[in-house]
DNA sequence: CATCCGCTGTAACGTATGTTTCACCACGAG
DNA sequence: CTCGTGGTGAAACATACGTTACAGCGGATG
């Protein structure tokens, strides 16, 4: 299939109708006007409402596109979608701006707490916190994560991203016996990431006390109101947990993990980017 | 002249699509989803295209428009085409709302990203398909979860909620035998929340489909863009996976997870909260 | 278990659309 | 003034498109 024909014209389309515009006779011209006066609504109905906006006839129209360089009117105008999606862009956009928002409904209403969230959430975090914990986590020996009831999802999920970034990475279950071997083999130049949210689990919390007096730097992830681990950390990383509805959120604290993960490989860079690409040979095709 | 019929609709298409998904069947509804999901692209081009896409016969489509109260086809188009000239009009759409947070930075440009993506979520979501997935989930003789790579996260911490609140509800893991032997008793009544994000798991897909065929009610969480086991989905919760960095982010899909946990727990209401305290009561203080 | 109803895809249909052909016209050269 | 050339639109053409009719299927209902 020649459909390379169709898809050469990578750049805009109403600036290679400007710079053709002399390359054309005069009719063709005006098809050419036409068309930037409104675009790019113009060449998006048919053939025979563009010539009549133009003041033309059908077959100029046609001509017209093909001078182009188009297989024909259609090709012309599949391109014409394209350009207008790529220019509508993603949906993200248009909700940039909060008064788009229909503010009616449920819904509506979750989605703005959430957002504001978000927006405390990442506006609060101290730089420097945030760029000590990257250095931590992108330079230490070896990094070990563990995690309450539903953080240790998040745990899971930031260790799951760094052992593609880098080596030495352990999620730590939930039961004693690893717990207290963990705590044992702890040296000095370990990092240890503790998620604990209110309420406080005790146990993750002890834990995170007796690292730290081994000499490990302790990173918490915590919410706005801090853990009691927070005694004993070398940086805080605090979410904002409100949620609209009577259970806390940890969408806050996925979006600090998120730009977390992001600042680590743009740290590590290429060595990063080797280790993965290896890790991608390696794993081939899943079984 | 009865041109109104066309002219009618003065509300945004897409906002239309949403809100009239319960009203139609099954296939139908597929259409709608193919639009929203990659709007407004997909309702530009012919009937037999977007039927393609949503996986439906070129008539559904023609029945889909004239359920919303369109002439045709064509109508439907012509409206498409003016709203999106519209939406183009004003430049600025484009560069309105870059610079004017004061605070640039990383950390505060990836606030803005994730809250426009969170506003984007959730604006995106159709009220319908929530509804009817609370209803699932609420009613359900059984409920089962299961995830991707990294999704499988979102389908643990889903399914902790909804062990709290009500019974037979179970995480799949990723051992091939497990998940055979689940498709083997699945029966009708039974309901599967599946999560599946780019790049979509082929095994997860494949998994879907069988447990759809004998008869079971899919839930599915996806991205933006649909993964291929919407085709055979009750409800279809999409989720925008933009992110400020190269990996792709689940804090939309968070969102809409902790979202509706509220609403089914909303909806469970009484029976839940005592179930809740009957937990509590039985666990006692953790040991 | 039989019956009905609604949904859906296959296939046929008519039409609107893009395209091609060709005659006409304007303009410039000889 | 005549001839030739490039530009243009009217009309004929073929295709692809939206639409309609119909039959098969599955799920509800008695």
């Amino acid at each position: 299939m020649s459909d390379s024909d169709d898809t050469a014209a990578v750049r805009p389309l109403n600036a290679q109708v400007r710079e053709a515009l002399d390359r054309l006779s005069s009719s063709e011209r005006k098809v050419g006007r036409a068309i930037l006066a409104n675009y790019p609504i113009a060449g998006l109905g048919t053939v025979a409402e563009l010539a009549d906006r133009a003041g033309v006839s059908p077959p100029t129209v046609v001509r017209f596109v093909s001078r182009l360089g188009f297989s024909g009117y259609p090709a012309f105008q599949k391109q014409l979608v394209r350009e207008v999606h790529e220019r509508l862009g993603s949906p993200l956009e248009q909700y940039g701006r909060d008064d788009l928002l229909p503010a009616h409904g449920d819904l509506a209403r979750a989605g703005r707490v959430f957002a504001a969230s978000i927006a405390a959430t990442i506006g609060e975090l101290p730089p420097s916190e945030f760029e000590r914990t990257v250095g931590l986590l992108s330079d230490a020996r070896r990094v070990r994560l563990i995690g309450g009831r539903f953080s240790r999802l998040l745990a899971e999920y930031l260790g799951a991203h760094l052992m593609l970034l880098r080596g030495d990475v352990q999620v730590i279950g939930g039961d004693e016996f690893t717990r207290l071997s963990v705590v044992e083999d702890t040296r000095r130049g370990d990092v240890i990431v503790v998620f604990d949210y209110r309420r406080y689990d005790p146990r993750v919390v002890r834990l995170a006390q007796r690292i730290a007096e081994r000499g490990a730097d302790l990173v918490l992830f915590t919410d706005q109101w801090l853990s009691p681990a927070a005694e004993h950390a070398a940086t805080v990383l605090p979410a904002n947990v409100e949620a609209p509805s009577p259970f806390d959120s940890l969408v806050g604290a996925l979006a600090v993990v998120e730009t977390l993960v992001a600042a680590v490989t743009d740290r590590l860079g290429e060595a990063g980017r080797q280790r993965l690409a290896a890790m991608e040979e390696t794993r081939g095709t899943p079984g």
